[in-house]
DNA sequence: CGTCTGATTGAGCTCAGTCAAATTGGGTGG
DNA sequence: CCACCCAATTTGACTGAGCTCAATCAGACG
C-alpha cells in the first residue's frame, strides 16, 4: 500500500524530506543513530486528534507531512487556532508534561515521535538539538507575533490575504513560465479552520473569499484550488508592504 | 541622586535583582564573570523608544527594572503589540542583525546590555545561557499564543479583564489580612497601551473599564491605582477558567 | 438518487469603532 | 496659593464591519 510505502521510505533518517529543516537538522551523523534508536513513526487521519490539551504527553516529535493545528478552546465552545504545523515543525515542549494545547491532524499527517525522556537526556547532551530547537522556537515566536498583529488589527478582508499569502509562501509552486508573480496552491484548510485561525466566522470567511474572487485578486477553481495570478496585488491586499523584492 | 545610586546597586551581578530568572540565571561564577565584562546599563525615561523595527542591533539584554513594550505598526499607522517585557525579560535574538519590532520604554527602564556578537560568542560556548534562553523562549511563545486567544476571540469586557488578570498575577500584592483573593496593583499602562495590547480602541478601553468599575468588578482610586476586590471574580470575567485553587 | 458535509448567500442585529465634546488631574508660572 | 494649560481619560451619539440565524447550493459518496 501507499501508506506503507510512504513510512518505509521515511524510516531512514538519511532519506528523510525534513532533515534539513527539523529538530534534528544540526546533528552528525553519531547524534542522528542515537535519534534513530529511539524515533517512532505515528500516522493520523484528516480530522483525528494528536493530544487533547491537558492531557499526559510523553512524546514529542515533527511533522513529517501533512498540516497538524494547535489550537485553544474556551469553556464555551470558542476556538482560536494559535499555530499551524506543517512539515519540519515540532510537537512538543522539553520539559513539560502535559499539553498546552490540541492538536488535530488538519490533513493526513505523519509525525516523527521521540519518546520524552530519552529525547530530553540526549537533548542535554547534544547541544545541536537545543541550539536547533532553540532558533525554531524563535521563529515560532516571530510567526505569532505577526499573527497577533492579524488577529488584533487587520480587517477580514486583510486577514483572509493575510492568510492566503502565508499559505502561498510555503506551498507554492509558482504557475506557467517565466519570471511571473502568479501562485498556484490547494488549500489545506477548510473555511471553518481558517475561520478559527483568524478570529472570524466561517461565514465571514466564505464571504471575504468570495468578494476577493470577484475583485479578481485570487481565482477558485473548485473549493480548494487557488490561483493567485498577482502575488504583489494579494500582499497589499493583506496590508503588509509589498515591499523588497521577490517574496522569499 | 537617586539614578546613581540604583544604578550603583545593580552594578554587580551578585546583587542583580533579576538574576533569578533573567538568561544568565542558570549561569555558574565563571560564566558570570564573562558576562559581566561584557555588559552595560542603559537608562531609558518613559516613552522614550528602545530601538526602531528595522535598526541595526548591535546588542541583546535584559529588562532589569521598569516595563517595556514590543509593537509592530502598519503603514496606516494602526499598531499591535506583540510583547510586554517585563523585568528579567529579554530582549534581541541571536543570531539576527535587525530589529524586527519597536521597542518602547513605558515606564521608566533600566536595562543590562551585551554587545551582540560576544554575546553569541559567550552563547556558543556556555550551553547554560543558551539553555535558559530556550526556556524563556519557550514561555514567551506560550504567552503569545494565551494572548492570540485573547485578540482573536474574546469580547472587549473579557479582553480588558485578561489584561488586568496578567497585570495582577505579576504586579500584585494582595491587599489587606488573611486568607484572600483580593489584589491590589498600579497599572503601568495608559489606556492608549492597553488599547494596543488588546486590539481596541482607547475608547472601547475606557468605557470597559468604567463597566467594570461600575458591576464592581474592579475599584479605582484615581486612574491607574486599581483594587480587584475578587480575583475569582475577574478571572470569570476573562473568560479563563476560574479553575485550579489559588492563582499562582 | 438520496444523503451528508462543507460552502455560499441573505437579512437583520450588535458590539466595537469613529468622531466629537466634556471632564479630570497633575504640573507650571505668576 | 491660585489660575491656567495640557495630556489623559471619560462620555455621548452615531455608524458600520462582522456576527447570528437561516435558507440554499455543490460536490462526494454510498
Amino acid at each position: 500500500m501507499l501508506n506503507d510505502r510512504s513510512l518505509a521510505v521515511s524510516q531512514e533518517c538519511a532519506n528523510c524530506p525534513i532533515k534539513h529543516r527539523a529538530v534534528c537538522a544540526r546533528c552528525d551523523g553519531n547524534e542522528l543513530e542515537r535519534l534513530e534508536e529511539i524515533k517512532y513513526y505515528r500516522k493520523f487521519e484528516a480530522g483525528q486528534t494528536v493530544i487533547w490539551s491537558g492531557d499526559r504527553m510523553d512524546f514529542v516529535g515533527s511533522v513529517v507531512s501533512g498540516i497538524a493545528s494547535l489550537t485553544q478552546t474556551m469553556e464555551d465552545g470558542r476556538t482560536q487556532m494559535v499555530g499551524l504545523l506543517l512539515p519540519s515543525d515540532f510537537v512538543g515542549r522539553p520539559g513539560r508534561g502535559t499539553a498546552a494545547y490540541d492538536v488535530v491532524a488538519t490533513t493526513d499527517l505523519v509525525m516523527c515521535c521521540f519518546r520524552k525522556t530519552p529525547f530530553e537526556d540526549l537533548m542535554s547532551k547534544t547541544p545541536h538539538i537545543a541550539q536547533r530547537l532553540l532558533e525554531m522556537t524563535l521563529d515560532e515566536l516571530d510567526a505569532a507575533r505577526e499573527w497577533m498583529l492579524v488577529l488584533g488589527r487587520k480587517t477580514a478582508r486583510e486577514k483572509i490575504a493575510s492568510l492566503l499569502s502565508i499559505i502561498a509562501r510555503r506551498n507554492a509552486t509558482s504557475g506557467g513560465t517565466g519570471f511571473k508573480n502568479t501562485v498556484v496552491f490547494d488549500l489545506p484548510l477548510t473555511r471553518e479552520a481558517m475561520a478559527d485561525y483568524l478570529g472570524l466566522t466561517l461565514e465571514t470567511v466564505s464571504r471575504q473569499i468570495s468578494a476577493l474572487k470577484r475583485d479578481g485578486v485570487i481565482e477558485l477553481e473548485g473549493k480548494r484550488h487557488v490561483t493567485i495570478p498577482d502575488m504583489y496585488r494579494l500582499l497589499e491586499e493583506a496590508g503588509d508592504d509589498a515591499d523588497g523584492g521577490v517574496f522569499a
